[in-house]
DNA sequence: TTTTTTAGCTAAAACGTTTTAGCAATGTTT
DNA sequence: AAACATTGCTAAAACGTTTTAGCTAAAAAA
């Protein structure tokens, strides 16, 4: 078992200062003047032995922990993994690691959360913010902490996000129903205020009012059970008996959603049309494949991480740091759920 | 903007040593005689001034990270982002923030990972470790670092795992493709010679052979696409066209499994039976539904935390660390891709 | 009264880096 | 020959804890 070596065990083996060994380790020997031949000598030592730095000592005098915290309303959820799974790779490549946890969209927890994390100082987040939690947002932005929102964001707050085109996507596919036939259209929501959920909202109606049809809205509490959603979409059913068409809010109001409609013996696309937001396996199995506004899972990963990574690096130069505001389009994936016989 | 406190700071404020406030604040005050009304003061004021401790000083001081490593062959896989999130809370609650990464089952990778996770001095481990990896887990388990296999583990070495009885698990999935009339049963299987995949394999064997039914395998290389593991299949059932049922060792083969059969356009059950190794959606909203092992996925994640957490508790004891290797048992759960009509 | 014990607290070292400020020797300009 | 610049390196402070060893004063024992 070799002891563990400490800058100042190099620098004694090799007869020079622990700064020289430090300044060499770090890149900064040539504009310190240090000669070639120390920075060869140096390197070579340190490889042939693996020394590696202690991170906690290079922490607590830097002040950088070389870690993201990533901040999703649910780890399991195939969206949110999905994006875990993307990020992570670059990340790594970066020198970062990344510490996941579930907000659960609960403002509480997330409040506490960000405090934990910032006890740590963690240095960057990528965060799905909840409802109440604009103002410790808000702090971290004042603080100048690098920092990306996603799938939502806070339309009176200055912070990077990468979110999807909701209203527009999900005008598009209200249309996509209408052109199919469809005329008494459902929509199956969160009761939510947030501005992926208004998104959505909004081009549902827009769609609508384009054309004059009757409006029929669902919003299911925030952490319903799966059997409440259920149903409460047989209700909603039920007092609405002309209704041809759901459109669900999210991936899973669409899975309950499809269980609803089994459990009603409804035939999609006859009996009712389906689409629901953010593609999975299971619309992609189900029989009938369901229509689905798919999100760039890739896409939005990629920026998520190159943005935070970008803010990473100017983070010490004193001017602006780069917010990106992105928003991308998601792109209506038609499969046979909303392919009505005319 | 509040300056950051220190211990310093409390120290000097209320008159008393660094010491002093150091060893309140680490519940040690009452071992080492300071008087009550001492602990109350400092209490009372390090509580009015939110005061917190630096993470970096603390570790560098004790060598402790209060971290985690989730290593998980696939973050994105539904099985592992759901142990992810179910381990999540014990471990916040016990002050442990939880890193994840991808082995993506390679060796290489994983090791580069570990090796990483090392140099930060993570606390504990939670892995499925790959093929090659053996001798790193053993490092660490000569190093005494709490850690815990799942999914699979090294027969030889003495760690502790939580793993699912995978022979007795798949026998009794054979056994009931069996009783449902079926006699010719494939098995399609990664080319794997992990614990798991060879438990899955034993237990077909042991089921066909109480049987005297033929053997029909088709091992899939590590890492196959999706497209050239339907394309695998639907050449095994073209070779072996007596085949009337088949048995899928792990979720997303059984995924690309039905994709395959829908291509070829058989019916389950009535052309072919089917049964998949881990539970998930997809394969509860198909039509038919399918019949699969499901997993204790509450139960593993909660052994895991619970066992990785004991070991860091007791990691200063002289005595040796409980090695807890559990196996749990899987469940069938029967659906109507083996209902055969008879 | 002197010695010993105990109660209550603290000084200082240690953890392992990074970085500022500066020193000595050599080279260059006046 | 004196003054200045440059090259090549280093001493030491700082980051903020935890913990060991020990000090002083009061109480108890001799």
């Amino acid at each position: 078992m070799k002891a563990k070596r400490t800058i100042r065990d190099i620098a004694n083996e090799l007869q020079l200062s622990i700064t020289t060994v430090s300044l060499v380790l770090n890149g900064k020997a040539r504009q310190n003047r240090i000669s070639q031949e120390v920075i060869d000598r140096v390197l070579k030592f340190v490889k042939e032995v693996d020394y590696r730095p202690n991170h906690f000592a290079r922490s607590l005098r830097n002040g950088k922990s070389k870690i993201i915290a990533f901040m999703a309303e649910d780890i399991s959820n195939p969206f949110f993994s999905s994006v875990a799974r993307l990020i992570e790779d670059s990340a790594n490549n970066s020198g970062y690691k990344i510490v996941y946890c579930s907000t659960e969209n609960n403002t509480e927890k997330t409040r506490e959360l960000i405090r934990t994390f910032k006890d740590r100082r963690v240095d960057a987040y990528i965060i799905t913010p909840t409802e109440g939690i604009e103002k410790d947002i808000e702090t971290l932005v004042t603080n100048r902490i690098p920092l990306m929102l996603f799938d939502r964001y806070f339309t009176d707050l200055s912070t990077g996000y990468v979110v999807i085109d909701n209203e527009q996507s999900t005008c598009t596919a209200i249309q996509h129903f209408i052109e199919q036939g469809y005329r008494q259209i459902g929509f199956v929501t969160l009761d939510s205020d947030q501005t992926q959920m208004s998104g959505r909202y909004k081009g549902y109606i827009r769609a609508l009012e384009a054309s004059g049809l009757p409006r029929f809205v669902l919003r299911i509490p925030y952490g319903s059970t799966e059997t409440s959603i259920i149903d409460a979409i047989i209700n909603f059913l039920a007092e609405n008996r002309e209704i041809d068409s759901l459109f669900f809010s999210s991936n899973y109001l669409g899975i309950s959603g499809l269980k609803a409609l089994k459990k009603k013996n409804l035939s999609i696309p006859d009996d009712i049309g389906v689409i629901a937001f953010d593609d999975s396996e299971v619309f992609r199995m189900h029989t009938p494949t369901i229509t689905t506004v798919t999100q760039p899972v890739e896409e939005i990963s990629h920026k998520l991480v190159e943005s935070v990574l970008n803010q990473l690096r100017h983070e010490e130069s004193s001017d602006d740091i780069r917010k990106d505001k992105i928003k991308l389009p998601a792109k209506l994936v038609v499969r046979e759920s909303t392919a009505r016989k005319k």
